[in-house]
DNA sequence: GAGTGGTCTAGACCACTGT
DNA sequence: CAGTGGTCTAGACCACTCC
């Protein structure tokens, strides 16, 4: 029987299958949505088994070329369009806070999150007390057991009912003790955000660090996600500090790659003038 | 014979492995460099055919838990430490691009490219000139066909071979032609960077714009980067404008994830002083 | 009911690693 | 040399979709 490996060529029956396959999307002969030659047609085709076809699919979706739709057979993936999460909403959210009530609710109903309409998601949010591991300790700069109010976020698309978000944040519990108003997860959503609760504190936020970067998701993750396989994880965690320098507030979240464009804007200083100038 | 599916539980008989392996990672049981039963091991352990054991072991793979050392046997990964490249670097360049020329190659040789220190790396630089595809002359606001300086870097890390960053960045050629020696590529690298290029036409950025997201790498490109299965690649586009907000250059970057973490800075400006409020 | 992917089995040969 | 992963075969039953 002829058995595994090349005959003609240096490659693997998987690579020359699934070679040809991305060669016929990459020149668009098999456009976004075309459905795939089936399992048991490829292995006809290449007189390869079953099982060889089906690998060199799998291959195919988890370089996020294709996405299997079970039962019904494969597509070429519709890239879906990547909604952008800008920096730019750092300020606004800032300047936000400083809105009377009744334009903080507004403007807050229309824009919040990091660049969703909030009229495209659905929130909830979670409170609790914890004690500060290690590598939190670490990065808020407290003490290791120190308390910390940790909020979860979790925001849905109403219409496709997938989730489009998920963020935990944690702050010093002793930074928003004196309103107690900030530890009842009952007055989410608050009108303003995070920005003007902390105002009511005493506290403003100077600097905004966002830290970035990507993961495959766990099983579990992309079933909660409804993720396609192939699909990375995005990574953020979002460090807040005040005029001191000092560790207000990290917030972790993820967003699927697939979906998700961050932005981030860098204004630079103008050189100076060539009177200015030293050299 | 037993065949597939459940027997007393509701899952596959993959993802029962899957999840006991998972399980002895993250509480340590297994730690980084641990060496994982062998696929036949596992097997007989679960009664499971190899090729069961095999979709388990690969699927830990894929979410970047395991590494796979061909014919030695699978251990849990140990994560590599992340790179930071932070924003901050975009200022530091620009500043760079104004020192005296001695200053700037100095410089230029202790730290450059988005954070990454030149003596960690080797550069090779290719320049050509392109017609602009419509993607590209949508991005960089120039009609179709426009010429396109095209310059290609990759950077190695000497000691381990690996590479450490591709990227790819277009400017008009118009933009740059008054200048023949930012044509040739024999003049990389040049001592100063781009923004010291620019200044030799005449152009001064003033915003940089990062667009991140995420992807996995095709198999080629896994290859390439010697990139273990389960780690995305970063994706960053970088668009630099000039004072008019003229887009000047585009630049595409991709980063292993496991390896890279970016860093992205915002300062806020200061709330109004209750006396400057309107409210 | 025909077709699809989801899962699984029980073999096989190969190239390579370690001792 | 025995052991490992890499690749492949030729079957099988299942749950589900589409017509």
């Amino acid at each position: 029987m002829a058995n595994q490996a090349a005959t003609m060529t240096n490659q693997t029956a998987t690579s020359r299958i699934t070679g040809d396959i991305r060669k016929k999307i990459q020149n668009g002969e098999l456009g976004p949505g075309a459905l795939l030659p089936s399992e048991p047609e490829l292995a006809r085709e290449y007189a390869v088994s079953r099982q060889t076809a089906r690998t060199a699919l799998q291959t195919l979706e988890r370089e996020g070329l294709v996405t299997v739709r079970a039962r019904r057979g494969r597509i070429v993936r519709v890239p879906p369009r990547r909604a952008v999460r800008s920096s730019d909403r750092h300020q606004e959210e800032k300047d936000r806070a400083m809105l009377p009530a009744h334009e903080r609710k507004e403007v807050g109903e229309a824009e919040t999150n990091f660049g969703m309409s909030i009229a495209d998601q659905q929130f909830a949010a979670a409170y609790d007390v914890i004690i500060a591991t290690e590598e939190l300790a670490r990065a808020l700069n407290v003490d290791l057991g120190t308390a910390l109010l940790r909020r979860k976020w979790v925001s849905t698309d109403p219409k496709t009912e997938r989730l489009l978000s998920t963020s935990v944040s944690y702050i010093p519990k002793s930074l928003v003790d004196s309103n107690p108003a900030l530890l009842d997860q009952g007055n989410e959503p608050w009108p303003g955000g995070t920005m003007h609760q902390l105002f009511t504190v005493g506290i403003e936020i100077m600097r905004i660090v966002d830290e970035v970067t990507a993961r495959m998701p766990t099983s579990a993750e992309a079933q909660a996600w409804e993720m396609p396989s192939g699909i990375p994880l995005l990574i953020c965690r979002r460090i807040s500090f005040d005029a001191d320098g000092r560790t207000i507030e990290i917030s972790d979240a993820g967003y699927p790659a697939d979906r998700t464009q961050l932005r981030f804007i860098t204004p630079l200083k103008p050189w100076p003038t060539p009177a200015e100038r030293i050299d």
